[in-house]
DNA sequence: AGGAGTTCCGTAAACGTTTGCGGTAGATTT
DNA sequence: AAATCTACCGCAAACGTTTACGGAACTCCT
């Protein structure tokens, strides 16, 4: 704390050169001789020279930091997009700051302007309560990925697709889905939606479709606002009354803490009832009974964000949006509404 | 992209003032009028001005963010504290620059260099596999504070106290999980590790101390050192063969994996096995059956972190290391050896 | 009326880099 | 021997702040 760290004009004193040397040198400028960059490699070792990137992103005007807004990284899909975007920005010489939006407008505003006066190279938001406008406004002249959003074009569309967004296949994946509830004989589904805003609602919007697609009766949907405090007990205690066959629930997260909540009721899972999630989290291939979801690469997810920003600073404007494959991850939680489960290795 | 940021000089012209003023206006300096100061600060709001922080940090050798290093934040657990961390810095008006390092070296220099770089104003480091002494000496002269680390002083030792690390009271911990399973008439004990470094040393090190304090047999220790690529299915090959009255786990995590690979294995917990967690991790109190564990507050933890690293910019020195308190939360998987569960709501 | 205080603001240096431009020395050509 | 070229390196400006210091204008006292 009290001594001074070494800078480049300590280097360039011990080495007998200009500071503007020692800068090249460090950096492979051809300019410089082979010997002089040896040495003044050498001597910036010895003396543990580590450069200091304020003063570079101050000259360059452009900071190697990327900014990435999350609701909360305690929920583990949002770690795995953070772990792999936080891997992928370093293998390519970036930092990246970390913000918890956790749903809330001023803190997400704070957060976003923190990143503004980072002066970071580009953001990526997920799940923000803010409009796309207002984050883009807050954030200008940085690029913007917005991550589980929905400006993602319809199938139909295809000229001036919209560009910055980064969303899993939800369609997709809930087609499988249905087909496979079909396949394994299941009538009335239900519905749960979990805490984010419009994220939910494509889902919800996709399965619907993929259900009205198939000529099945439309799902009664069942919302829950707050996960934390109970709110899918009342969930529970109507889809008790309402006993469909099986519920597929917004994500992982959701469908884990509903089956807490029927067992609770005396419901034992997936004889009474099925369970499909989303997401397929680490705790999905271990619950009892095993979670059967969609699984998305999360963590592939993060690093093309920063694929996906660094494509930006390169060409100029931000790629098209673009959905993420997923796949269907059939486990124990859906057998089929007759058959019983039997005990066994994991799927 | 392509257009210019406003700084304090485009707000200063506008104002007809000089930078000077407009900083110290800015930053409630009272040497400036309070009408300057109104009149300064809606210019700079109309022009949108946002301050340069990369600019402030090289003037103030010194930038308002800190360092934090985690094995892999997809882990509930580190989330968590990370979670914590990130909130409490941004409270304190910090950044938090986020980086994992996967329990490799290579990597974790990596970041802690990246950390140096940025000349951050403190760093928190979470279950490293390098020497503390190589961390300190990479980050110098920034405070480190290591959590889960292992330089805290037993309860006999009291003055010369070590500094700078935080970690929960495993030993209470384990007291109470000990206590609890004598109350319940648990016989044999085993104890099964997980994979980070030394820090399961000390949790196991509290069991075995526990159970020698209260004339308890030896726990027979199994270790697991890939966590998911099936590292615990060897696990419960050993534990079949042992049979002990309940296995005591080094987190929730492994103890939610072990649950399944006990399941697969055709036991059934709790009536074959007893189950005991440590984190008391979200998944724990909805795993099924629900996982009895003890609880640390993780954000807590991460909370109190940043609240060290501001003493110790303070106080010119980090504080004495810290144990922070839990507290055993008795769930489903402990009802005892002969006791049948019995179906209900939640403890 | 002149000096001392007080209040308010501007000047300029500094933080550690990067980089365009110019310069010097030696080698090569005329 | 003068001129051109090449290879290497230094000078200095710039990035956007903060802050010590000085200075101008005004008030108040004697």
């Amino acid at each position: 704390m009290t001594q001074r760290r070494v800078t480049l004009v300590d280097v360039a004193q011990r080495a007998s050169v200009s500071v503007a040397t020692v800068s090249r040198a460090l950096s492979g400028d051809p300019q410089i001789s082979a010997a002089t960059q040896l040495r003044v490699r050498q001597i910036a070792d010895v003396l543990k020279y580590v450069p200091n990137v304020t003063a570079r992103s101050l000259v360059l005007q452009s900071s190697a930091t990327f900014g990435l807004m999350t609701p909360d990284v305690t929920d583990p899909i949002h770690g795995q997009v953070v772990t792999g975007f936080q891997q992928r920005a370093a293998e390519q010489g970036y930092s990246v700051i970390l913000s918890n939006g956790f749903r809330n407008a001023a803190t997400e505003q704070r957060a976003l302007r923190e990143f503004a006066a980072h002066r970071v190279a580009g953001v990526a938001v997920m799940g923000s309560v803010l409009s796309q406008a207002e984050v883009k406004r807050l954030l200008s002249p940085s690029p913007v990925l917005f991550i589980g959003s929905d400006h993602v074009p319809s199938p139909g569309a295809d000229l001036d697709l919209p560009r910055g967004c980064l969303r899993p296949d939800d369609r997709d994946g809930m087609n499988q889905v249905v087909d496979h509830l079909i396949e394994r004989g299941y009538g009335t589904v239900a519905y749960v939606s979990g805490s984010s805003g419009a994220n939910q609602m494509i889902r919800r919007d996709a399965l619907v479709s993929a259900l009205a697609d198939r000529g099945r009766p439309e799902p009664v949907v069942h919302r829950a606002d707050d996960l934390d405090s109970g709110g899918l007990q009342v969930v529970a205690a109507e889809i008790l009354r309402g006993r469909p066959d099986v519920v597929v629930c917004y994500d992982d997260k959701t469908a884990l803490i509903l089956m807490d909540e029927l067992r609770a009721e005396g419901l034992t899972i997936p004889v009474d009832i099925g369970i499909v999630g989303f997401d397929d989290i680490p705790f999905a291939s271990i619950s009892n009974p095993r979670l059967t979801t969609v699984s998305q690469r999360s963590d592939e997810l993060g690093r093309h964000c920063v694929d996906f920003l660094l494509a930006t600073r390169d060409r100029g404007k931000l790629p098209r949006s673009q959905h993420m494959a997923v796949a269907l991850v059939v486990r124990e939680t859906t057998p089929g509404p007759s058959r019983i489960p039997k005990k066994g290795k994991r799927s």
